[in-house]
RNA sequence: GGACGGGUGGCCGAGUGGUUGAAGGCACCGGUCUCGAAAACCGGCAUACCGGUGAACCCGGUAUCGUGAGUUCGAAUCUCACCCCGUCCGCCA
């Protein structure tokens, strides 16, 4: 959601980020009906106003007719009259405000001015850490994890019971996972200053609509049958949302929140990509990081928690690198966004483990999060920003990959094995 | 899931159809008093949107008493649905 003055003030605005987005075809139309529909609203909310200030007065006026204990069924009638009116005014506003209102939430986040154009080609990498490990001859992890090896991934009985794309992690695999959880939320709040969370895996349509995954992306999400709640694509949305509606503390910021939680994705489009092993599925786990701030903080609190996020990969070893995404791909509500890579040798290809971005004030508009700046100001939209710190089916992936040894086994990282209880999987 | 009770401004809390955007109190801000403070007293104290020159001040208007719909010339007040909170019952981890 945008400031309704940049859309009636600035509309070139909006159609430049959309080119930079390559969306400019597909949704450049649409910006011009807005704005049509924008002129419309102000145009009705007039008409109505004018005509519900008549109505008021006149029912002022019945009202000291029957207070000096005069005859009023004449101004009653008039009353009617414009009783009448008023409804098919009102109904014209309501329905050029839906209108407006579905539109306006349709726009993608404005991309920040270093966020370069165009699509995935596009792309930079920033940086990266650690020396990949060659390829040869290395396994990939459904391989060395599956049954016929550690069998400590088990995608046949997680396919039975819920369908392909679900996992069942067993023996060390599962305690893997719960290791990971309690590596990764620990080095976030014993040294990165975060408030450690636990939310609801599942939200309603307001929080989903709050960070932008509705309405636009609806069908990615899981539904449940009977209620208008949703299971959670990514902890961003409960957390993020913790704050809806609600002034925040402006001496309390930048604060930062960690969580576990599953992401349930739908996918929907994605199949027979990726869907080898670990590297894409319907349900996953994931520590996710989620900041808010002020407006001129985000640039710098985006470095500082892509930051957190690669702590975890130098933590465990894992070589990586951050790219920079373009604006074409980078997300709905993002206004940029640093994608962290890890090396998975086995299958020779850099695996998305992380995405950290800002949303600038775009999420914040949608789930009306503020802040009051400086002491008597207004309260003004805070800045939210996300990052998973990290992702666990594919670092897993890496992990077991990068570790793997010749005979099959797999060595634990150092940081893991306090937790795991052990230095080798199997 | 069932029964009953309740959701009013930053907080507490009046208010069952008409000068109620809403009494009173607390908190907060300004002032008087005071060497200073407290107390007391006086005054102020919601937000959003539309328009008056796309700044400020100000002025006019509209909306907002959980949400939405309805009745009515007129709704915080009446009706219906939904949401949330409390208490009891049932059920369960």
């Amino acid at each position: 959601m945008h400031d309704l003055r940049l859309l009636r003030e600035r509309p070139g605005e909006l159609r430049e980020a959309l080119r930079r987005r390559g969306m400019l075809d597909t949704t450049g139309p649409e910006v011009d009906r807005a704005e049509a529909l924008e002129r419309q609203r102000r145009t009705c909310i007039h008409a109505a106003e004018e005509k519900r200030a008549e109505a008021n007065a006149l029912t002022q006026e019945v009202r000291r007719h029957k207070q000096a204990q005069l005859d009023a069924t004449g101004l009653i009638e008039r009353g009617r009259v414009l009783g009448a009116e008023l409804d098919r005014l009102e109904e014209e506003r309501a329905a050029t405000e839906a209108a407006f209102t579905a539109l306006a939430l349709e726009f993608p986040n404005i991309t920040l001015p270093d966020v370069p154009a165009g699509g995935e080609t596009a792309n930079v990498v920033i940086r990266s850490w650690g020396t990949p490990r060659p390829a040869d001859g290395l396994r990939p992890h459904w391989d060395i994890a599956g049954p016929d090896g550690l069998g400590i991934l088990d995608l046949a009985r997680g396919a039975k019971v819920a369908g392909s794309g679900f996992v069942a992690f067993r023996g060390l695999g599962a305690r893997l996972v719960r290791s990971l959880m309690t590596l990764m939320i620990d080095l976030h709040t014993r040294e990165h200053g975060y408030e450690e969370v636990w939310i609801p895996f599942v939200v309603n349509r307001a929080s989903m609509t709050g960070t932008a995954q509705f309405p636009k992306f609806e069908e990615e999400q899981y539904g449940i049958a009977g209620d208008d709640l949703f299971l959670i694509p990514t902890a961003e949305v409960p957390v993020t949302n913790l704050y809806r509606d609600e002034i925040l503390d402006a001496a309390a910021l930048p604060r930062g929140f960690v969580t576990y939680s599953p992401c349930f994705r739908r996918e929907a489009g994605a199949h027979g990509k990726d869907t080898r092993g670990l590297l894409r599925l319907h349900q996953f786990d994931k520590v996710e990081l989620v900041r808010y701030c002020a407006p001129d903080e985000s640039p710098a609190q985006l470095e500082l928690m892509t930051g957190h996020a690669e702590a975890v990969l130098q933590r465990l070893g894992l070589p990586y690198r951050v790219v920079l995404l373009a604006a074409g791909d980078t997300g709905f509500a993002a206004a940029k966004t640093y994608d962290l890579e890890v090396w998975a040798p086995g299958v020779g290809r850099w695996l998305e483990v992380s995405s950290c971005s800002t949303c600038t004030d775009f999420q914040a508009r949608r789930a009306n999060i503020r802040f009051r700046p400086g002491g008597a100001a207004k309260p003004a939209f805070a800045h939210t920003l996300n990052g998973s710190a990290i992702a666990f089916p594919r670092l897993i992936a890496a992990l077991i990959e990068h570790y793997q040894e010749p005979g099959g086994g797999v060595r634990v990282p150092d940081a893991l094995r306090p937790a795991m209880g052990a230095d080798r999987l199997g």
